[in-house]
DNA sequence: TGCCAGGCGGGGT
DNA sequence: ACCCCGCATGGC
């Protein structure tokens, strides 16, 4: 029973892109999963109920699969913000570029954007990298995709793989467990409660108040602290005033800026001001995630962008 | 085989 | 204002 979606609209957003002077192939490839992106093209979900897809290639090509009857300028406008194409990132390259940690990512990678998604999204993501690896969470997020199996048919496009709803999830929320969350399925299913009884706000209002009051309202929800929602701020509604500081971060900024632990949130936001969560978001890409031990030998090694030939962020898409 | 991971909340001091 | 523990699982 996929639901069934018309091509509703065509649209290039190449020369936008180029305009802007961000690089589609990072911002489609970037924590992405292989049911959605292949190298070339990429399925980018802009809304669940009902689905709204756009199908998306490195070059700008734009495919908008939507309900009939739905506002093809709309899509357009949120396809645009999702990819970033909007978003001034001037005020972060020009921080990122004196700074010991992301200096050759601001050099390599001044082209790539956060994709941004809906709240919800940003959440199950956010929760999934509680207390775990960078492996083990994305490894988690892509089994709970496949395990509820939401699926669109787009016209003359094949099929796509949606994110369950939150109603999905509160209807089974045994498939949670069953997708290795472990101890997060409960805080899960809090925050589709949160969501469906509108105890969380939708992103529209979350949107007008403070970055503080934001992180409160997500707080709200048991399991859910700082540091998750702060990431899903800065995933759904490209908020990055308060970055979601957690011992990875920590320990890396501690030894970069020579700062006690104790002093790295402050010492982060004195540097990035506006754009803390995107350098922290950033800084998992410059050194693929990788886990803590790691990461610190890259960091004397220098080794400060992305490699080859390893899960990561930049290359997730290749694995799952 | 254990041990630990990009957190969190509840308990202690 | 700290410190410390348990927590479900997967990955090594």
């Amino acid at each position: 029973m996929a639901a069934r979606l018309r091509l509703v609209g065509r649209v290039d957003l190449g020369e936008a892109a180029a305009r802007r002077r961000v690089d589609l192939f990072k911002v489609l490839s970037v924590y992405n999963f292989s049911f959605w992106f292949d190298g070339a093209v990429a399925r980018v979900v802009l809304e669940l109920e009902p689905p709204a897809v756009a199908v998306v290639s490195v070059k700008g090509e734009a495919a908008l699969y939507a309900q009939e009857g739905s506002d093809p300028a709309e899509l357009e406008g949120r396809l645009a913000a999702a990819l970033g194409l909007a978003e001034d990132a001037s005020g972060f390259l020009q921080v990122a570029s004196g700074d010991p940690l992301l200096a050759p990512f601001a050099r390599e990678w001044g082209g790539w954007r956060v994709r941004s998604s809906s709240l919800w999204w940003a959440l199950l993501v956010a929760v999934c990298q509680q207390n775990a690896s960078f492996r083990q969470g994305w490894s988690m997020l892509a089994r709970l995709v496949r395990s509820y199996g939401r699926r669109a048919e787009l016209e003359g496009a094949g099929e796509v793989l949606l994110p369950p709803t939150h109603r999905d999830v509160l209807g089974d929320p045994s498939r949670l467990a069953a997708s290795g969350l472990g101890y997060r399925a409960r805080t899960v299913v809090g925050v589709a409660e949160a969501l469906s009884s509108g105890r969380v706000p939708p992103e529209e209002e979350l949107a007008r108040v403070g970055a503080e009051e934001a992180e409160a309202l997500l707080r709200s929800v048991r399991g859910v602290g700082s540091y998750t929602a702060r990431l899903a701020l800065a995933l759904s509604l490209r908020r990055y005033e308060l970055p979601p500081i957690d011992r990875w971060v920590r320990a890396i900024a501690s030894r970069a800026y020579g700062v006690g632990e104790g002093e790295v949130e402050l010492e982060w936001r004195r540097r990035w001001g506006r754009w803390s969560a995107l350098a922290v978001l950033a800084l998992t890409v410059a050194l693929d995630a990788a886990p803590l031990r790691k990461a610190l030998e890259r960091l004397e090694a220098g080794r400060l962008l992305p490699e080859p030939g390893e899960v990561s962020p930049a290359q997730l898409w290749r694995y799952y």
